[in-house]
DNA sequence: TTTGATTTGACCTATAATTCGCAAATCTAC
DNA sequence: GTAGATTTGCGAATTATAGGTCAAATCAAA
């Protein structure tokens, strides 16, 4: 998949709904709906389980799909080298780890 | 490597400087680098080419830490599955490829 | 114990980032 | 050309966040 944006667009258009019509679905006026399709402005996080529930997609799915484009773009506009990512999964199970030995601190 | 904060933590020790020493040379007040150590606060990405500076360690390295420690906390924060970062790379990928055919379409 | 270093809380501010609405413009069938 | 759909410029309004200040508490080593 492309981007998050042109996810968004592909679900809709499978519904055929209007850009108008999907944007009064989920709060958002139409060309705000333009935008985040093509990418200028980004989808705003609280909408996500709106958006899974209109969408009748996962939740999980469409949370990854989300985080993924959006730690991919940052990613790339940084200039981070191919590795990041990498890294970034053993911090996450370094986080995990840490929390669940605090989590057995506290007995 | 644990998170950010406590890489600056240990490079700062290692010099021998004290947090109100270092919060001098990058310039941000002593209780912001404790937070930021601590991580409480978040070390702000315009100061990383400072850092890498003063530290006298490859911006390049600096940059992948820094984002790989952001991405990683983001995603456990928001429950994002095992393999976002799977997928992000595959989509950092996709950004790479899209922006060398734009850029061939220059020509 | 005393001194310097670190941590933390509470509150405030400046600034950057971003969403989003409105209206106009542009595009796209029919 | 007309109507609906999409895009975009402009600007407002909101939000997010880094970082400061000041003071108190805690820590650590001499």
């Amino acid at each position: 998949m492309a981007s998050f944006g042109h996810y968004i667009k592909t679900e809709r258009e499978q519904r055929n709904w209007t850009q108008t019509e999907f944007g009064a679905k989920i709060g958002i006026n139409s060309s705000a709906i333009s935008r985040i399709e093509n990418g200028t402005q980004k989808f705003s996080k609280s909408k996500l389980p709106k958006l899974s529930e209109i969408f009748q997609i996962d939740l999980q799915k469409i949370t990854d799909l989300f985080y993924a484009d959006k730690f991919a773009l940052e990613a790339y506009e940084n200039h981070c080298s191919e590795n990041v990512f990498v890294v970034a999964e053993d911090n996450v199970k370094y986080i995990k780890n840490m929390h669940t030995k605090q989590a057995k601190l506290n007995f």
